[in-house]
DNA sequence: CCAATATTTCAGAAAATTCTGAAATTTCGG
DNA sequence: CCGAAATTTCAGAATTTTCTGAAATATTGG
């Protein structure tokens, strides 16, 4: 491995870091690498940096595509092809809560639906089609909040993380400045006093 | 593998998905299994409806229980340790939420932390610890708004994530009403026009 | 087109992980 | 305490994953 000390240590971790997610050590490092890179870098960059063979960086690159984790470009009068990472973090973000999601959550959601439209045949699968239905619930609701999140510009997005639970305290004073008295939608915070 | 169908769908799919986290096979099957359980199992009912050997039960269960993931318990005259998952699902996610900041991002802000401190030697290693400073920093936000919204009890926290980015609505109805026109605080809106 | 260059594929080697059975250790009722 | 029951440990077998080198395929400047 060839890399300035201070890169050298991030490249080892993220590969280290690689297998707790489902992505190998090589992968893991190609990305750090990338992301640490001022300069889009090259298959044989990469061999030579990570000292890794070329099949297995051609492999790596491939499945950071698949991920759309990395971006593919050109330079003139050069055919061999550059890969960087996004200049802008929050893009990467996105783009890994997106694809992770789409790996994890939603095959998840699939066999969910499909299991709780069964008949259950015992109390046990009864109970179990319940437990099946509050995780199903909980991922529509972690989804649902997600797709909402997701579309707001950055600006917004750190805005909105930035306050954290304080915009609790917001919506306690929207809730007394707003909602008529006796109302209905008034009464929940009644019910915590018992 | 000795399962109602419905249930064994459900604990062979988190079989396969645990290899996309960190975890093997036995131990997503082992945790399904408790999960849809109502009753809590003992290792030697889990070696009967998995079908696998009571070592490999035996080290699946410590790594739950290293997970906090389950709860073990004792029935009267029955020196059998039992195993369950809390009922709240919330109370899982919440664990599974801080396990997992404790095992990966922990350890990688501890090492962005060092690598920040030292003297970059290069322009590269300068632009690689640019980088790493935008990692660091966006970690700070994401893990001081989960430390935020983490203390709220599950009925707030099931209304914020419910509101989703409406409550970018209510921080704005809240900007007009109470921000004194003309102060430094009401800019931010007049820059997004620029 | 074609030859040089770049990239991908893939079979099998290497490495890592998972799993088992047997043995060791722990626990606790009597 | 003793011994039966329960659990853990661990060496090595089985399996899976990762990685490599060689060969195949693709691309493109001239």
């Amino acid at each position: 491995m060839n890399l300035p000390p201070l890169v050298q240590t991030f490249v080892l971790h993220f590969g280290e870091m690689g297998s707790r997610w489902g992505i190998n050590r090589t992968v893991g490092q190609i990305y750090a690498l990338l992301y640490l890179s001022k300069e889009p870098l090259n298959a044989e960059d990469i061999v030579e940096r990570l000292g890794v063979s070329r099949s297995n960086v051609s492999m790596g690159l491939k499945e950071l595509q698949a991920w759309n984790l990395v971006r593919l470009q050109h330079k003139p009068s050069d055919r061999r092809d550059y890969f960087s990472t996004p200049d802008d973090i929050w893009q990467i973000v996105r783009t890994l809560v997106e694809e992770r999601k789409k790996r994890e959550i939603d095959p998840t959601m699939t066999l969910l639906r499909e299991v709780l439209m069964q008949e259950p045949a015992s109390a046990e699968e009864r109970h179990a089609q319940d437990r099946m239905r509050e995780m199903h619930d909980l991922f529509e609701l972690l989804t649902g909040w997600y797709a909402d999140v997701q579309r707001l510009d950055t600006e917004r997005l750190v805005q909105l993380l930035t306050l954290g639970s304080k915009v609790q305290k917001i919506l306690e004073m929207k809730d007394r400045l707003f909602v008529v008295p006796g109302s209905k939608k008034s009464r929940r915070d009644d019910a915590k006093e018992k």
